[in-house]
DNA sequence: CCGCTCTCTGCAACCGGTTTCATCGAAGGT
DNA sequence: ACCTTCGATGAAACCGGTTGCAGAGAGCGG
């Protein structure tokens, strides 16, 4: 491994003129400049990050702290936040919360001690608790937004109306949720926007839950479900493939008797027999940005973010006309 | 942030006793320790990472490399990763390869100057380019042999067998392998296992494939299932899911006329209709166990690693006896 | 032709730890 | 009592970069 003074010597030129030719190469001569970098090249010098990081006070490193990968909702998440961060030649630090606020809390504290920023996705903590995160380096959340700290927001709230309205044209009127974890800041919003557009539309909606975001839940749900109802919008995908299988096996036809939608995504819905309409939701595309703007912060090149990312309905075999209609 | 500084000289003594004490605090006077150790916590101090890593040549990093988190059956490898990491005061840098040789390599060549060593699950690459990447740093492969490079695998070839003792158990007599991606060292090893199993009991064994080990290529595969075949396993639980989407659609039910089986393991198996048999596989295990090995192969406790771990055959509901027994 | 400015370069300090080496004092052996 | 041994501590060097400051030289205006 070479260092910065073996290519100083190589060029027959200081540590500092090396150093600079390699960062700030407008401070630096031509001809110097073209030496330096040949002789770097020659001897395939990489700069030793902790070195760099010491002087500096940045790692090159970011943080992600998601609550599962046992979900595949989060894997394009992950997969945008290391392209991005691997584009600006930074590395991705990941971290798995499990869902747990404590966890959250500690795994952030601990990776603030090394990071230039934390991207922290669909936190589970409280407002309070997340504020105090923030102020030992810069903090971005996905999919929740507190006060002013920036933060990339999936719009699955008007993409979960968009789904009521795609309902309501196909002749809906009596329509449930079946709500996701309690204290969900996700499961709040798009509850509300359901109720806002329902009641809008002078239509019923009847909540279920709230219920853990899982299959199991989704079986449960379907033998809960209340008489009379026309269609289902599941909070999260699991949900909503447990719904499809208990219905199926009580014999309720979807859509025939019964319409279903997901208000997120995964590519496992369009799998399913009947396929289930959900939401296209750009979760890379989140991951990407998150890391991107959490670099302009530390960069000082942005102060806050505040960015919501529409989502769109994309109707599958799930959903049909109410019946009677 | 306080320093080391800092904290010695609150504590009253020099640089030098208060890191021994923090570090090797079998060289300090228990009196000293203490009081350096009370004066650390007073101060909250976190010691700097980069300064670490700058004198020590550790930087208490371990890259990963996952060819894909799309696929759920990497979460757990993961996860338990992270958890042996975070055990042992290590931070996990994550990267996704994407299936790709050349990403694989540039990604494990970008994190070794970076990391005290790299995990690479599943390669794609070459045993000659494996084997180049290993000589930078530690290196310890999941799911994969390359002579004696360290390597934690997952015993699904005798997994397979086992499988294929159960169908033969069943009564099964004609069974089709439907093989995954070409070149894939895991299917290999499957194929073979299941080749040498099936020879021994006179049965017949047809191949399908190779195939992209993806859903809809497991719907394509039950289009083309070969007459006559009893039992089918399929190389992984996409194709798993796809055969048996493929074949109910098609009319053919299971397990009443054609057996099923996955020679991997993935939760959703046990949400389908009907649940699909499988393997049991310690996949937390691996990933905790890889970054485990890793890290004494670093620190020279270990000179190289060699584990296999253990598969079982998990029956559901897709494997029954073979028709007109 | 002088002095001023500007560009380029090098010296040396510095970041925050770890570690070698020397020193000092106390305990132990004879 | 004297010398040795050993345990505990501190001073200072070091890891490999970055950067403030100063100085040298060139260019330019007056």
């Amino acid at each position: 491994m070479s260092t910065l003074a073996d290519v100083a010597r190589e060029a027959g030129v200081s540590k500092a003129t090396a150093s600079r030719a390699l960062m700030r190469p407008e401070l630096v001569a031509r001809p110097t400049l073209e030496n330096v970098r040949a002789a770097a090249a020659r001897l395939g010098f990489q700069p030793n990050r902790a070195a760099r990081a010491l002087t500096t006070g940045r790692t090159g490193m970011v943080g992600l702290v998601v609550p599962t990968l046992a979900n595949p909702f989060f894997a394009p998440l992950v997969l945008g936040a290391q392209r991005a961060a691997e584009e600006t030649d930074n590395h991705l630090l990941l971290t798995v919360s499990e869902y747990s606020a404590e966890r959250e809390a500690a795994l952030v504290a601990r990776l603030s001690e090394q990071v230039d920023g934390v991207v922290l996705v669909a936190p589970v903590g409280s407002d309070a608790a997340l504020r105090e995160l923030a102020d030992r380096r810069p903090l971005i959340l996905v999919d929740r937004r507190v006060g002013r700290l920036p933060a990339v927001v999936l719009d699955t709230a008007s993409g979960t109306a968009a789904l009521v309205r795609h309902l309501l044209e196909l002749g809906h009127r009596d329509i449930v949720y079946v709500s996701g974890p309690p204290g969900s800041w996700a499961d709040g919003r798009r509850r509300a926007a359901m109720a806002e557009q329902i009641e809008e539309a002078g239509a019923r909606l009847r909540v279920l839950g709230p219920l853990p975001p899982t299959f199991d839940a989704g079986i449960g749900a379907a033998a809960e479900l209340p008489a009379g109802a026309g269609a289902v919008v599941a909070y999260n995908s699991y949900l909503a493939l447990g719904l499809l299988h208990g219905l199926t096996a009580a014999g309720v036809r979807v859509p025939e008797d019964v319409s279903l939608a997901a208000a997120d995504d995964l590519t496992a819905l369009g799998a399913t027999v009947p396929s289930v309409t959900a939401l296209d939701v750009p979760v890379e595309e989140a991951g990407a940005l998150a890391v991107t703007r959490l670099l302009e912060v530390r960069d000082g090149t942005r102060r806050t973010v505040r960015t919501l990312l529409p989502t769109r309905v994309h109707p599958r075999e799930s959903t049909g006309r109410a019946p009677g209609r």
